[in-house]
DNA sequence: GTCTATAGAGAGATAGAC
DNA sequence: GTCTATCTCTCTATAGAC
């Protein structure tokens, strides 16, 4: 059975289409059956390659992992900087990250489950953590800077960060694992605006 | 290597010793290096008892994982009892409970770790979700009632609590990683105090 | 109940043809 | 670059003695 190659093509758009055939592939049944529970046999057959083609490219197993994981991470990386030329203001930075997280949740919850809710750790050792990641480094970094500035009030920037962030991860954990029911954007403005009155100075 | 056996004694007293031992002994290589690569033979050769005796005990080796995962929520349980017994203000409660968490990753990190951060559907496929788990389940009781008696500011529920606990978990999780270097405690406070600004009415 | 020795299967990785 | 066939090893689980 061959995995339908529209779901996030956006994704690997840079790769060779088999390549990116296989990183679909991949990507599909690590966040269905989990990475231990996946053989390179069972990523060949899905993706309709050959294990020697698979070995080639990606070296070893861990190695398929890796260029997902890279792959999926600059993509946010691209988001992140979208929203950071498109909005100056602390408030509607953060508004518009968790709102793009959100979108992301629901439109491609495969990628969300991967970057989110994998742990890598176990299967990449020699990788950063998902949180010291560029993108979630720049994310506290926006909470950081409203401190700074003024536009949140002054308490231990940690503290705001999680404080912004961690409701929408836990919304987008809890709905990855189908307790919520709700699509994340119904919530967003609820969300936010509860938030926020934390943090508003 | 024997594992330390004064390490979560509280976690397992109910059991025979030596299945306590081989628990605490799988609690610490699941942590340590993940389920898939803790061999069974890893954990009898740590807890100083026979593959026999694990097979006999435990049936195979997701029952040791189930083991430990149901004795250690029950424990979670119990320290939950405890948060509802004695505070009645549910403002007090969501704080006690934060409290009792951020203690326990700090006095039980590989307990903490196991229960919250590990992807339990991967090894424990028919166990319930972490989220739906009996625990969970009542500390979102606790935010659900705050908004019926009105000690919260009428809002979606489901949001309100993961404002609630979101930064707390978030903070958690951050914690097993070493992102965060400050003991959670200290910051208990901080986060409670920016937390409930935006859910007092 | 507890142990050792071993069976049996599956998976990661490679060799070598094309 | 791509494929098939296969090698090798590790790990789960069991059989059977004590």
């Amino acid at each position: 059975m061959m995995t339908d190659t529209s779901l996030p093509s956006f994704f690997f758009k840079d790769l060779p289409s088999r390549q990116a055939i296989t990183l679909k592939a991949a990507l599909f049944l690590f966040t269905e059956k989990g990475f231990f529970k996946t053989s390179v046999h069972d990523v060949a057959a899905e993706a309709g390659v050959s294990i020697g083609f698979i070995y080639h490219h990606f070296k070893d197993k861990e190695g398929i992992a890796r260029a997902l994981y890279n792959c999926l991470l600059e993509r946010i990386n691209t988001l992140i900087d979208e929203v950071e030329m498109k909005h100056k203001k602390v408030n509607d930075r953060c508004y518009a990250v968790i709102k793009t997280l959100f979108v992301l949740t629901e439109n491609e919850p495969q990628v969300m489950h991967f970057i989110i809710h994998a742990r890598h750790k176990e299967f990449l050792p020699e990788e950063k953590s998902i949180c010291s990641t560029s993108a979630f480094v720049r994310m506290r970094g926006f909470v950081f800077l409203g401190i700074e500035n003024g536009e949140i009030r002054d308490m231990d920037p940690l503290v705001a960060a999680m404080i912004v962030y961690g409701g929408a991860i836990r919304m987008i954990c809890l709905r990855l694992d189908d307790v919520i029911e709700t699509p994340l954007p119904d919530m967003l403005d609820s969300l936010w605006e509860n938030t926020w009155r934390g943090l508003d100075p």
